[in-house]
DNA sequence: CGCCGCGTTGAAGAAAATCAAAGCACGTGG
DNA sequence: CCACGTGCTTTGATTTTCTTCAACGCGGCG
């Protein structure tokens, strides 16, 4: 099976050691994979795992009553599906692959046996989540504060950055595997909104179409536009580490 | 110094061994008190310390370049504040008290030395941010696809629960230090548009005013407006904490 | 071919923002 | 005790932004 999915992830931010990585596969079960468009969880669903993407893309998203849908996030290979579920016993939200995808499952229950055994791997964990609700709380802003043009640049800024973590060469071609009323419910807005807003965007050359993708054409621009600050994406596991392996020796 | 406040706090989570105090208590700061409308700090500054609330009111809030603001989180009694930037060396949003209030201060960077001597502080440290991105979520649905009515409801339900979780007699009857401005800033409306729905909600008999405070006369019309659901405020410890135990008989 | 999902366009309407002024409660100082 | 200033809320009029509805275009695919 190869290296797993979570070490290769969890090796980008810190060297793990053979324990770490052990108990780290021990947890992974085999990659499942799953057709495009297929909703894996309703919102309510038990919640017993959490996943890591190793391919394709997915979102989460919530149904409300009046028949409108709010999208809460876009996973894109390398991400954690479920961490925040931690706490819950039931799914806060649904889970739907766009693509054909692959997801790796771990028992959710397993994390506080890793917690206990790697300090180093509790530390990641911590610090995945901690970011994560930074990026919310940038959403937030974006939700809260932003005109529907500056919520647009911003989104596709986003995405950009978090694309290009992964994959470098993408950065500043998107293909997006998303339609523009998937990315309305993400922004709070309507589809048909999204459409004229992609046409502001084309029309003072930001952006642009080619066959099916978007091509970001202007990321400073985007960026200008949506008043963009990437502190929030910027994590700092360093200094966390050095207290981390500080705390290990006082075991 | 009588109980330190993390302490009460975690206590009302999980049982806690002598030892598990201990460490909490060797972490908490004596209390700093501020008076109401201090700025405690701005976005980007130096982040070493997060705080437990004692008494008082506090909201991290976002300034836009715009000249526009949106408050992220609204602090009460027994909240932690600013674990989010565990994985940062900045502050991600300023932090204003609003009336006079007192916190508690923890190194932030001695948290991973908690995680590896107490398996159990460890879960609820994870527990608890958990819980707050998924409350993070909800607020995310309100701004993104509820309307202004919708949004006020919803928001102040939320705040009804989360006053009542720590002082069960404040049921309906909401004293809210703030200010029409700052509900707004919250819900990514105008001021006076929040006015005139509150005027509505007045209306329709679900809230009154009594010498300054808010009464939330029908708390069940409030959740039928909004669409409440309350299942993202009722983390489930108790199976967290089964594995918990049995990780620390694994150690 | 004809259907279907998706994007685009236009027209009309709703929701919320903005601007400006006035009211109200409260504290402060004369 | 009253006048005054200040911060917050309310109100009305106007404008902007976004939604809704409906229709059409267009490419892919059975």
């Amino acid at each position: 099976m190869g290296t797993s999915c979570i070490i290769r992830h969890f090796e980008h931010y810190a060297e793990l050691t053979q324990s770490d990585r052990d108990l780290l596969a021990s947890l992974e079960r085999s990659p499942e994979s799953s057709p495009k468009n297929t909703v894996l969880w309703e919102q309510g669903a038990p919640s017993e795992f959490f996943y890591t993407v190793s391919r394709g893309w997915a979102v989460s998203y919530r149904n409300m009553e009046n028949g409108t849908r709010q999208v809460l996030d876009i996973y894109v290979p390398g991400d954690i599906i479920g961490l925040r579920e931690f706490a819950f016993q039931k799914r806060v939200a649904g889970l739907m692959v766009l693509t054909d995808a692959e997801l790796c499952a771990f028992p959710k229950m397993r994390l506080t046996e890793v917690f206990s055994k790697s300090i180093l791997l509790c530390s990641i964990f911590f610090m995945i989540t901690a970011r994560d609700q930074a990026i919310l709380l940038e959403r937030l802003v974006n939700l809260g504060r932003r005109s529907a043009k500056e919520k647009l640049a911003h989104f596709l800024v986003e995405m950009c950055k978090r694309l290009g973590k992964t994959n470098p060469a993408v950065a500043n071609e998107l293909k997006l595997p998303l339609t523009q009323a998937l990315i309305a419910d993400a922004l709070g807005l309507s589809a048909v909104h999204v459409s004229r807003t992609f046409q502001e965007l084309k029309e003072t050359g930001q952006v642009g179409v080619s066959n099916g993708g978007i091509e970001v054409h202007d990321i400073e621009g985007l960026k200008e536009i949506a008043g963009f600050d990437p502190s929030y994406l910027e994590e700092d596991i360093d200094a966390i580490l050095e207290h981390s392996r500080r705390g290990e020796i006082n075991n």
